[in-house]
DNA sequence: ACTATTTTTGAACAGTGATTCATTATTCGT
DNA sequence: ACGAATAATGAATCACTGTTCAAAAATAGT
């Protein structure tokens, strides 16, 4: 018997996330990851069903880890509400920007899967969504948010948000100062833009 | 000499319109834009360039709408400053779900324009940017808005928000009832999720 | 009714790139 | 060192669809 040499379907996976953000999943050329990933064509289809699984499995891994993280945040018992809701902006807002290749590609690609592949479309991530409502319905729970406002609205509203703000700071980095961004992302989804010290 | 006979163009746009939200601008077929057109392939042709050209004429005529809506709400002096931060987003709110499609569309293949063609993009969208952060600017200086928050961050933040709640709505109608969706974006990015009246 | 002019048409073309698969290369156990 | 058995390869295939353009149809003026 022969052992696979290397791992090539991680260097796939990892040239794919490349090639995707850079020139969006239809125009990107499985000649290119081939290339960039230092294999043959023909290994590819060894790895991978097809390009759109390749796609599929780049989420799968994404989401899969926002999840487990998501859940170790969930348990804790030392944070007061507040504190786990900055937490859980920091994991995201880490995650992404550790990954800011794939953050690119959730952006442009994950509506189009989820509205048109909802049914083969990763399971973490409805389960990540899960824990994220559950944190804010503990917080209305404990009177930390604000009970009038649409728990799923307001995840549309964050996660909508956090998409544009990851991808420009992706794209234009210097325009978009990290730790700024991190700052305004927080205050705005806690605070709103409304000055309450009017004077 | 011969007249054209009703309005092809349009027809045309229209028809894009709906099956580029349907199935992606890249699975549409110029075939099924012309069939639900009830045109030929062929005119199509006389009446935009290519493929691409349709795309860009639809965000053309959605973002120069948005802008001239805009400009004269800009223009008005009988407002304050929250009230007309207020009136920007319902007549936001307003054009999209006018053009629920056209919504749909935008949300999917915006970011991928902006970042590959940036040059070819309508300059209305950064006229429209302009003049948002006009109002936010003022309303800084007027002391209604935090001096805080970055302008352009904030920028991100609500259009980020604003297309992911307009997508939703716009896919499944009734898990997204349009006043509570409009209610909680006007007070999410004024106020935040924080309960301010804690006890 | 006839001609000139413009509009419309859709079959055919052409470029593309995802996918296949017969062949070659490599490894391992004996 | 030899023969399985598996892994890797990439040229050739093949389906697909955007675009073209020569011909047909419609209109208007005379």
């Amino acid at each position: 018997m022969r052992k696979k040499e290397g791992n090539k379907e991680e260097d796939i996976l990892k040239a794919a996330i490349e090639v995707f953000a850079q020139a969006g999943f239809y125009d990107a050329k499985i000649s290119k990851i081939a290339e960039n990933a230092g294999v043959s064509i023909g290994s590819i289809y060894v790895y991978y069903k097809n390009k759109d699984d390749i796609l599929n499995k780049i989420f799968e891994k994404i989401w899969g880890s926002l999840f487990h993280n998501l859940d170790a945040l969930v348990a804790r018992s030392d944070l007061s509400m507040v504190e786990k809701y900055d937490a859980m902006i920091d994991m995201i807002f880490d995650t992404f920007t550790e990954n800011s290749s794939t953050a690119i590609v959730i952006a442009h690609e994950q509506q189009r899967l989820l509205l048109r592949n909802r049914d083969s479309f990763t399971e973490y991530y409805d389960k990540f969504v899960g824990l994220g409502e559950k944190i804010v319905r503990e917080g209305i729970k404990k009177k930390a948010f604000n009970p009038n406002i649409d728990v799923n609205i307001f995840r549309h509203f964050l996660l909508g948000a956090f998409r544009d703000l990851i991808t420009s700071w992706a794209v234009v980095p210097d325009e978009f100062p990290l730790n700024l961004v991190r700052r305004n992302i927080k205050f705005l989804s806690k605070y709103g833009i409304l000055n309450h010290n009017q004077e």
